[in-house]
DNA sequence: AAGATGTCTTTTATCCAAAAAGAACAGAAC
DNA sequence: GTTCTGTTCTTTTTGGATAAAAGACATCTT
């Protein structure tokens, strides 16, 4: 049967809200908590019952007070509350990029059902997620074969992330100077220039920076198949970079730098300075990437 | 439970080689018979003893002889003969481009299950493959959101089909003189040539002819996402072409001769040339696609 | 009348069972 | 020794059952 994390999820994100609050004070009513929690109302209450079972809050009239303020007991145990999909995925790159499961061999769906603890049905609709991403494949006779994060995968992804990159430089020096983007760009410098100033302490912080910079600039040439393959792409190296943490700081300090060049390059209007300091960033993550492959490999 | 449409296809397919034989020849071994049938053993043992059963063939001591040769009604009948996947796909589609299906609509899949007579997971796997599309749009709540075939999404796909071919078409002048795509080339030029001479009997078979030039020259940069996004466009062509036969004729005319353009742009090794030629009959099934479907909507 | 709550219905997520197809292995036949 | 067949086991496909979550509607309160 369906998992309830949402409610568990609910439920402690609840309790977060409840935590700043002084006994006494009556909750919001349950339209406006499932506003507020992001579920329905038939979770809400699901919720509130605990609550109240936990002598939390209690009942007065029509509204519902708190008794007393959440307990670190109170919450759920963190455990199961992850989505089962989300946990899948990952358990499933871990396995994809592990020991276990080399280049060219057939997966058995049964096996990894049991190994992860989950039915087939959900091993099955994993299967069929990740074929999306290049990194599986299905034969004739139903199964599938693993092809892994070769040097082929990331050559094409590269290739692809070029394309997509380079059209977007094109149409982001082509803005007019009023352009929200031109705005976007400069706060996102300001960013950069911070992380730099501190960035002994705040270099794993630079991921995320990564992620947003190249989601503004590819931005502004929307469309849903490259963004299918940005997914891609953000899914390989999340979970690629976090079983290899190796010259994490350099790698961070030298693609930082690049950025700059990068933003410079697009303020500046001229697109051979912008496309050539995008050529650059690509080729330096394309073969970081590929070193970091053939030295796990 | 699963369907035996395999085994269905391969009992027909059985039938159909034992047709031309006379009464009395052995048949091949069990794994003779496995390779030419494209099944398992297992399935073929299952063949074998409907054929047996049915007086087809018979038993005769470690081989088997064909007794007498199959006749029209031994076949099995043709409804069935569909694997699940695909027939859900067709039905999805024509459901998805029907006026049913309003862009914006949330999906029902419980209805959905109900009207195409199949059960919820398969209905959960047909939209979950068909989410990758880009038709269809997954919301917070769990619930799918069609997008359907609009404007936006062919301006997208075409813009998409651009970046690709072009840079197809970059590495296709590239190529040394003696490369097999050459040939390949001056063969398809020739199947161009033949169907045009034919046009009046054949114009339907230019939308196979279509399918495997385009493949030709996508074919010198293969790329695994771009061949997804091949994929997806041979995928919506089908569909939407099946409903939509207005001006066929003219169309697959105008088509080929544009073709005949962009082969003589691609032999002639002019970069400027063969581009100009593959953005002009980009152009045209772009502007040919759009009026179909704001004809349509 | 606007918004809240109680109750009921619908839809989705997930596991499970059963049938179909595939694969493996031993012994038999050539 | 190679290839075939009989047998058994494994894996995949598919529908169905069930709990979770969402949604709908009537009723109630202010």
């Amino acid at each position: 049967m369906k998992t309830n994390v949402i409610y568990r999820r609910a439920y402690n994100h609840s309790l977060d809200h409840l935590a700043g609050q002084a006994p006494g004070v009556a909750l919001p009513s349950e339209p406006a908590l499932a506003a507020l929690l992001g579920v329905s109302r038939t979770t809400v209450r699901a919720v509130l019952a605990a609550l109240e079972a936990g002598g939390i809050i209690g009942p007065e009239g029509r509204q519902r007070r708190l008794i007393r303020p959440p307990r670190r007991s109170d919450y759920l145990d963190a455990a199961g509350l992850e989505p089962l999909p989300e946990m899948l995925e990952r358990k499933f790159m871990a396995w994809m990029v592990g020991p276990d499961c080399r280049p060219g061999a057939v997966i058995n769906g049964l096996d990894l059902a049991r190994q992860f603890g989950v039915s087939t049905s959900a091993i099955r609709e994993c299967l069929n997620k990740f074929s999306h991403f290049g990194l599986l494949e299905r034969q004739s006779n139903g199964r599938w074969r693993a092809l892994g994060l070769t040097i082929d995968f990331v050559e094409e992804l590269f290739d692809m992330r070029e394309v997509m990159e380079f059209r977007a430089v094109d149409r982001f020096v082509a803005l007019p100077a009023d352009h929200a983007a031109w705005a976007a760009l400069a706060a996102i410098r300001e960013e950069h220039e911070a992380l730099l100033s501190d960035f002994a302490r705040r270099y794993r912080d630079f991921s995320e920076l990564d992620h947003r910079f190249h989601r503004l600039v590819n931005g502004v040439a929307p469309n849903r198949f490259l963004g299918n393959i940005h997914g891609v792409m953000s899914v390989i190296f999340h979970y690629h970079y976090q079983w290899n943490k190796k010259d994490e700081t350099e790698r961070n300090h030298v693609a930082l730098h690049e950025h700059l060049d990068y933003i410079d390059g697009l303020a500046s209007r001229d697109i051979d300075k912008a496309r050539a300091a995008s050529r650059l960033h690509l080729e330096t993550a394309r073969s970081t990437l590929l070193t970091s492959i053939e030295v796990a490999g």
